[in-house]
DNA sequence: TTGAACATTAACATGTAAGTCAGGCTTTGT
DNA sequence: ACAAAGCCTGACTTACATGTTAATGTTCAA
């Protein structure tokens, strides 16, 4: 597959694909006239790569987890599961600060409506 | 409190909490001499958006949802059903991209896991 | 064979998180 | 009174995601 499709597919642009090889996140192969030729597993990977990005992972930190990217991903990827659960508890932190808000305003909008009900039926 | 302990209790830097602040991000008094002087409040308000910023967030996004950051519903979060429902979107749809980052996440972490059990079965 | 659509690299640009350092004021302990 | 430690602002720096553009090569269809 070539580069437009493959970005298409994956809902970002060339530009980030060539990106991510520069940086270093994954390799692509090239066919004879020398255009980037993506696998399945390439757009599995850079999906990952894509998905991590928008996480908040820097390309320092994917980096150096490559192992871990790979669909197969044999290799020494210890590191990157401290990395993950730290992220983790970021994101559940997020989480469960975001459903105590969310329960504020429930709890508000609740009472807004008893005390409309309450005039509108009488 | 001071910026120093402020920032140790946070574990991020006095920069990063001066840069909130420029961002637009929190406000913070001062005491007499100019110092910048944290309540409780501004310290929950600093850990959430230093969360936000690590989850992947710009100032830009963490500013245009201000109002959700604060502690008590009250301030700019109240005024009538439809701004509470403006609300509870805005929670709802954080909550909703917080889940696929969460999903990302964990699904690394599983598939890491799976590998890791069956290697170590054999 | 010419043009459109695709590809390539390289260079330049922008926004922003984050570090660091300099120059100067304030507070506090000795 | 002095030194150490804290604070303040502002400026310089780096890293990095991402966009844009320019110059050029390749493929394919009319």
């Amino acid at each position: 597959m070539q580069a437009k499709e493959a970005a298409e597919k994956l809902e970002i642009t060339q530009r980030m694909l060539r990106h991510y090889e520069k940086e270093g996140l994954m390799e692509v192969g090239r066919t004879l006239n020398g255009y980037r030729s993506y696998s399945a597993a390439d757009l599995r990977r850079a999906g990952r790569i894509r998905d991590f990005i928008a996480t908040g992972f820097s390309t320092r930190e994917i980096r150096a987890m490559s192992a871990c990217l790979s669909d197969e991903g044999s290799g020494p990827c210890e590191g990157g599961v401290e990395k993950l659960r730290e992220k983790l508890e970021h994101i559940d932190r997020l989480r469960a600060e975001l459903d105590d808000k969310r329960n504020v305003v429930i709890d508000r909008l609740a009472a807004l409506q008893n005390r409309l009900a309450s005039v509108s039926s009488r």
